[in-house]
DNA sequence: AATGAATGAGTTTTCATTCAT
DNA sequence: TATGAATGAAAACTCATTCAT
């Protein structure tokens, strides 16, 4: 039987009240007391939507991958995406830190990185259509990197545009 | 007086341990325990060496920022650099994905940040003197970004310079 | 919302639990798993009730500063009430080496010379309205001298009890 | 064989040492570390003057109770007895709060009690010899419970100077 | 669905003590 | 005499988890 509304809900809550835990402290300061108290529940009351701790991080690894990338959503041209990107970094910065965070993490959690790895295919793909097929990790890479410095992520990414433009 | 050569090589040795256990287990899985058993000493006498659990992690920081830039190391030219971290990334992955996990951590310890952020600077000077401006930033995004996939570096670096050499 | 009835009872439990602990190894000897063992609990589960030692510590002030002096309880003259010291002392000699104990602690801690200094205000004030002015600390102090050797309390509180006589 | 000079001043430094520690934070916070530091000494090396720590205690109860009362040391009358006390107790009022702890420490440990006993029964005696019978515990009552807060002392063993001189 | 009491394993840290040098 | 390395026991505290209600 499906979970109800009410409880689809909660655990949406939840998921998100971890995910700025993560975001403000890294997985290593996630503490299921200050999840439940950020929505204003008993700690013990998580455990009746998430079995344990590492459902809400799976949750958590959904959450975040589904913020960066929706399967199904309109992509549009390299230019357009390269400023999509640009700007979803500049204005969400921790959506990017915990990103990088994951990568970590699913070096050492196979559930992590089943997750992880299934979201990141999507947009290899949507990118293996408007790059050079040489480039696709090249510009992987400068996102995942530029995450970590989120300030210089405009300059950074116009320049990798310039470049694979003059390339092309 | 300095320290006693036979406690830094003590405390080297503790360092390198809790290295490799970051290495394996990141940050959140660092425990003294198992720093202290690999060395095989009792997780009381780390103490005796680092005051504080922080203090090895500082340790850490250090060590692992300076495995990957020793300060006043020859460089060469953009190319052998390019090959050199290529290399260095191929073979020595954990070093680069815990130096990835200093960068996230180093978002929010100021002392970590001093460590991380004195260390890099070496390497962009080093990069400044060797690409356009605006392309410093783009390396080092490029190279963090690849550490998360150390097998794709030996690939996406070369891109890169190819990239780079084309716009010049 | 208040604490649970529940709630409060252990909370009782535990400070006297605690109490005895004290009376029997000085504060020096107060461990958080004895007083748990004596309550038939675990000894996180003080934690429950008790953030922190000192909490628990606090408690045990109140908790004996209390049986010493309840506020607005009846007192007497002075006979009755030194008589009635002079019996206290005898039947809880335990208490009144806690509260010797406790006016060194205060000496140190800001935390229990407040609680100290507030319930020996009420006794102060009652101790006025039945001596000369000058007499007061002078009873407090033999009060105070004489918990040290509890088996005098009778006859060393007799001789004061005369010697204030005398003087009127 | 006796022990050197230079050891018997060591000893007496430390226990110097150790009567400040106790004097500035409790029994309850005696470290042999501190003690050592305040020497100049590695705390290892205390263990060469006292093989442990309940020796070390052995030697503050003496230093302490010898302090306050050295056998054979004149006396004087009553008032200059009294007098003396009051000087002693607000000018070195450190002292009387440790030999207070000493008292209570008595209660658990019976080697401190002994020395303490043995000290005391020497003031005892010379109390015998200048008031009446029954006053003496009642002077002791007083310097004890004054000395736990040696502001005090000088009008309250006035007061009693002044009753015990009445009732002659 | 929600609570709060209780647990137990685990963590860092402290400290007296011992031992080799 | 003195040091410093090393130990081990014990401390407070944390936290995910379970369970009865």
């Amino acid at each position: 039987m499906a979970r109800s509304q009410r409880t689809e809900e909660r655990r949406r809550e939840l998921v998100k009240a971890a995910f700025d835990c993560v975001a403000e402290k890294g997985f290593e300061g996630l503490r299921l007391r200050d999840v439940a108290a950020r929505v204003g529940l008993d700690h013990s009351t998580v455990h009746h939507y998430f079995p344990g701790k590492q459902d809400l991080v799976t949750g958590i690894v959904d959450y975040a991958t589904q913020q960066f990338w929706t399967p199904g959503a309109p992509v549009g041209d390299l230019d357009d995406h390269l400023g999509m990107l640009a700007r979803l970094i500049s204005e969400r910065p921790a959506l990017f830190l915990v990103l990088r965070e994951l990568d970590l993490r699913a070096t050492r959690d196979a559930e992590v990185r089943a997750i992880v790895e299934s979201r990141e295919r999507g947009w290899r793909d949507a990118l293996a259509a408007r790059v050079q097929p040489g480039h696709v990790e090249l510009v992987i890479a400068v996102v995942k990197g530029v995450s970590l410095t989120p300030g210089l992520a405009g300059q950074v990414l116009s320049q990798l545009r310039t470049l694979l433009k003059g390339s092309a």
